[in-house]
Parts: C-alpha cells; sequence; structure tokens
DNA sequence: GCCATTGATGAGTAATTGCCCATGAGCAAA
DNA sequence: TTTGCTCATGGGCAATTACTCATCAATGGC
C-alpha cells in the first residue's frame, strides 16, 4: 500500500489549510473540522504554511512617509531606484521587511519577458531576501553570482545567495567557484585567468540589475565574522579609512574604492557599472549606516532598499 | 477638505499597523506601544488594513490555483465539498491524481471518532480510489454499497468497490448483492423485497458521506462496456437525452433522473439525499465533462473531486 | 533485534485577538 | 448655545490562536 501522508502531502495540507485560514477566513476550528483534523494540527498546518513560506504577506499601500522618504533619498544621491520600507522600532533584526522588499524586486525583474542577466552579492541580507523568493520559472534569463562563495577554511559560506536562488528560481546560474578574498594579485590573476571563471566575469560585465548587501567594517562585521579577514587587517583597513565593502571591494567615506593591498586580493567580480546598469544596495540598520551613506555617496550602488530609520539618517547627514 | 486628507492619513497608519502586523510579525500590543495608540485602535486598523485590501495574500504552492478554481465551483454549483487536483496534460488516464485524492477524503472521514455510514458506487474510478486507501481500523463505521456487483452474465464485476474496499478497511462492510440493472421494474422490486436488501437499503438511506463515480454515457461508457445495456438501448437513452449516471441511474442535461423505461429497472439503491448528507462525485476528463456538468447543475451530487481541466470546464460553460 | 532520534499528536494553558458597548469629542444644523 | 449625529476610543469579555509538555509511533543506526 502506497503510503501518501509524508512530507509532500503535508506541504499541500499546510497550503490548502492556509488558504483556508488567509485567504477564506476561515478560523483555525473551522479548518480543523473541514480537513477532519484536530483543531491544534490546523493551527499547525496554518503556522507550517507560514514557515515554509507558502503564504507570501504583502502591504500594497504606499506609505506616504515612506514613498517621500524615498523622493528625497532619489534626489539627493541621483539614484534610479528607491524603495523605503517602515521601520520596526521592537525589532533588531537587519533584514526584516527590506528582504521581502527586496524579493518582490528581484521577482518583478525575473518576471520580465526579455532576456536580462541578473546578479547577486552576497551576504546575510540578501541571503534573506532570496528566501523569500517563490518558485519561478524563467528559463530566459541567467543569474550570476558576483563574488565566491568558499570561505578560508575551504568550506561554502552557509548565506551563499546563487545555490539558494537555483532551488527557487528555474534558470541558468553561474556561480562564482572562488573565495571572496584570495592572498594575492597574482593569485587572483592566475584564479581570473581559467576558462570557467573567465566566461562567469564575462557574464557578470553584462549585467542587467544586480543586487548585492552593504556590509559595514569593524571587527563585528562580516569580512571578520567570517574569518576573510583577520583582526589586525581590519584595523589597519580601518585607519586607511574604509566605510563599508560590497562583494568584498572595500571603500571609504567617500565610496571611493580604497588605494589599498587588500583591495588587490579581492576575487570577486567588478561591481557591474552604474551608469548603463541598474545596481541595487539592500542594508539597513544603524551599524550600516556608514557604510551605506558612503556607497550611496560614491555611486557604488545606484539603488537602494532600506527602512524608514537608516532614509532618515541618510538625509540628515 | 480636511476629511479627506485624514482619511488617507488614517489609510497610512493602517497600512503601517497592517506591515507591522503581518511582515513584521509584532502583535497588536506591540503595535500599539509602537504607534503610541490603543491595543484596541491598533486592532482596528489591522483590519482596516485587510478591509481595504491593503494586506494581499497570496498562496505559493502548486496547489493554490486548484483551490481558487474549488472555490469558484463550490459557489457557481452550491457545493458542500470540492477538491480539485492538478491535470497531467500528458496522461490519458480517467484516474490519476483524483484517485489519491479520493483515497485521502475517504481516509480522513474513516478516521473520525464518531460512527458513520460511508456509502459507495462502483465504477473505475472509485476502485482506483480504493486500491490507494491504506490499512485502517475502525470497528465503529460501517461501510455500505449504494450498488450490485453482479453483471448480467451473474459473474462479479472485477472493479467492485465494497470488498476491495473490505481489504484495506476493517469495518462492518454490506454488499448489495443485486446487479445494477434487472429486467423490469417488478424484478427490481421482488429483489428489493427480501430481507437482505431490504436491511443494506436501509443503512444505505443513512448514509453520513457517500462517494460516487460519475459515468458518462455513449457506446464506450461504463453501462454499454460492462454489458449492463445494449447498444440500441444507449442509443435510445442519448436520444431520450441522457448525460450521464451515477450508480445506474440515468439523468438528463439538467441532472434530472430520466423519466424513462430503464430508469426503472435500476436495482441500486437511490443515491442518498443531498439535502441532509455530503455526496461526493468523483470524475475527471472530456468524456465525462457532459454527465459531471450534469450532476453538479441538477445535484445528484453535492461534493465534487475533479482535476484542473474539469474544473474550468466546468466555469466557463 | 534494540535503542536513540525524530516528528506528529492531543491536552492543557497562556497569550492574543475580535467584538460589543458606553462614552465623549467634533461638527453641522436649529 | 443647544441638539442631534457620526465616529473614534478604550474597557471588558468571549473567541481564537500560540505554545508547552507528555506521549506515542515510525525511522534509522548500532
Amino acid at each position: 500500500m502506497v503510503k501518501r501522508s509524508e512530507t509532500s502531502g503535508r506541504l499541500d495540507d499546510a497550503a490548502r489549510a492556509g488558504w483556508l485560514y488567509y485567504v477564506a477566513g476561515r478560523t483555525q476550528d473551522e479548518i480543523a473540522s473541514a480537513m477532519g483534523i484536530s483543531r491544534q494540527s490546523a493551527q499547525r498546518l496554518v503556522s507550517l504554511a507560514v514557515a515554509e513560506r507558502l503564504i507570501k504577506v504583502r502591504l500594497d499601500h504606499p506609505i506616504a512617509a515612506c514613498l517621500e522618504l524615498g523622493n528625497q533619498l532619489r534626489r539627493k544621491f541621483g539614484l534610479r531606484h528607491v524603495e523605503i520600507v517602515p521601520s520596526d522600532p521592537g525589532s533588531s533584526s537587519t533584514t526584516v521587511g527590506i528582504a521581502e522588499a527586496a524579493a518582490s524586486e528581484i521577482e518583478r525583474w525575473l518576471k520580465r519577458a526579455d532576456p536580462i542577466v541578473l546578479a547577486v552579492g552576497t551576504g546575510r541580507t540578501l541571503k534573506a531576501a532570496v528566501d523569500q523568493l517563490p518558485a519561478i520559472e524563467c528559463p530566459n534569463h541567467r543569474i550570476v553570482s558576483l563574488t565566491g562563495n568558499i570561505a578560508p577554511d575551504g568550506s561554502a559560506a552557509y548565506y551563499n545567495v546563487i545555490f539558494s536562488m537555483a532551488d527557487a528560481v528555474k534558470a541558468r546560474h553561474y556561480p562564482m567557484p572562488l573565495p571572496v578574498l584570495v592572498t594575492s594579485s597574482e593569485e587572483r590573476e592566475l584564479l581570473h585567468g581559467q576558462q570557467l571563471v573567465r566566461s562567469t566575469l564575462a557574464i557578470s560585465a553584462q549585467a542587467d540589475v544586480t543586487f548585492v548587501g552593504i556590509g559595514e567594517l569593524g571587527i563585528d562585521g562580516p569580512l571578520c565574522v567570517d574569518g576573510f579577514l583577520e583582526k589586525d587587517e581590519m584595523m589597519e583597513l580601518m585607519r586607511a579609512g574604509a566605510a563599508g565593502e560590497i562583494c568584498g571591494w572595500i571603500f571609504d567615506a567617500e565610496g571611493k574604492l580604497l588605494d589599498n593591498p587588500i583591495n588587490e586580493r579581492v576575487a570577486s567580480a567588478p561591481i557591474p557599472p552604474r551608469d548603463s546598469s541598474t545596481v541595487i544596495g539592500i542594508a539597513k540598520g544603524k551599524r550600516k549606516f556608514r557604510a551605506i551613506k558612503a556607497a550611496i555617496t560614491g555611486h557604488q550602488v545606484n539603488g537602494l532598499i532600506t527602512d524608514e530609520e537608516t532614509a532618515e539618517f541618510l538625509l540628515s547627514n
């Protein structure tokens, strides 16, 4: 006898329960009796549907304050695309809100009929955004990673973005089989000379749109936490005026790439051109204020998804 | 107009509250203190956001479309229970998908704690469904067949459902020791007068839930293929406007039982009452479109398990 | 075969939410 | 100014939902 009550069947049930709860507006009691299960089980299915992201909620109202902040930011920094989500003062998350917004924006691009090249960086924020993506089929598009997923110890960083994206989005995807930082500029040249890497670099240069996180520096910043840089290297960078990084490319408070040996060791692809393509930074939070400010000041990105609190800082400084 | 700006400001607040509630996942209490209002006001804003459709919920799962079709069918035809499974365009099977779904639904009923009477019809679809049932013990329930399993030549039809069901489900079961069609209404009365048959008929009339196939007519339909009706009898029925049959009971395109001598010879139990019990039809496929349409239009069934393709036909005609 | 692990389940309970109602502010007409 | 109306408000309470815990069955490794 075939066993049917398995994971996929359970997800089906979760979808059904979630639909009945959120779309049809039934109570969990009603769902329980309709599906012949206990109320507790119905509750579990509903929360499973949420946890598995079968249920997507989006807010379809331009909050005036956010729109206004967005407009001001767009004007002040000459940005192509700005999206501001409300701040949640009680939350310490660095992704809530902007991840959903970024996912919507990614989805918008992927739904275009004409073939595009979509590039992604890496980082926790971007990972959170990609995790919000629904399943999409878009065989015409290509998705390329600007940066590698290999940690100094040889393992793949858990928040590598492009593989998570490949789970949800059916498109050709091009990972970058490199670390973020190598030991010397010579090693970088060597690695970049490999055929596979070269073709991936070539594709990334044609990106129509790029989504990147913006990293703060400091010993709590991602480059240190993930072990790409030692503490003393970081301190040296800070002394040299470093303000933030995108895909490992380190820039100063004016958003200019730092003329520093460490930038010679960055193995990521260059950030696609801001004058001919869209490069959207996704970041929020006090710790990143300085890095974000620098990135948009120096046009390392020409688009930004952030929250109200951050937007207010950017406008007032 | 001051009023207007106040209203839009209120919608703005509603959007913000809705965002905090659904996207950021805060409780209404937290939202209230964050926005400096009472909890009740926060609740009102959240429900306003829903009422004004600022909050859009979407279900990201293959069965989302099915649920929507099911909902529309339920409304349009006043059905109690609708289940739509995805169509498999590459398959010519008339049972794949709906058999599994029907089995799940049967299982759901059989798992109920309170004793029920479950009635079944016959047919290939139902047989396929019953073959999907796992072993269940439910000594409290009774399972009754609405229709006989004896072919005109005296043999038992291979797809008789109740005996297959008895293999999997441990419950009292009541077969109907009759043919589907007898030679005359007099013979029917005679057979129905037998004690054994009478008690089975009585049980079937108390059915809480009934699962039946919906048969199409025509010389390739089950009644002809299985030799219950001769070709010329079938042709005559078609001329009389017959559109489909359930347990041998033949109905026209409006789903009304046909006033025809052949219906006088049907030895099956009457289909249990649709106003006080659940009668679920299981059928899909182009050849059955007309029969299914008729059955739900005329309330021969008040529940339906079918596939997307069929559901779309039923909604568009 | 035996045991640890995983995961589902239902009961019980705490937390959260929805709703009714009395109140009072704001406002227009008398 | 008064009256009457509308509507937002918060208290109170019932309904609903979320969570914890103990149990149990299935699974997989030893």
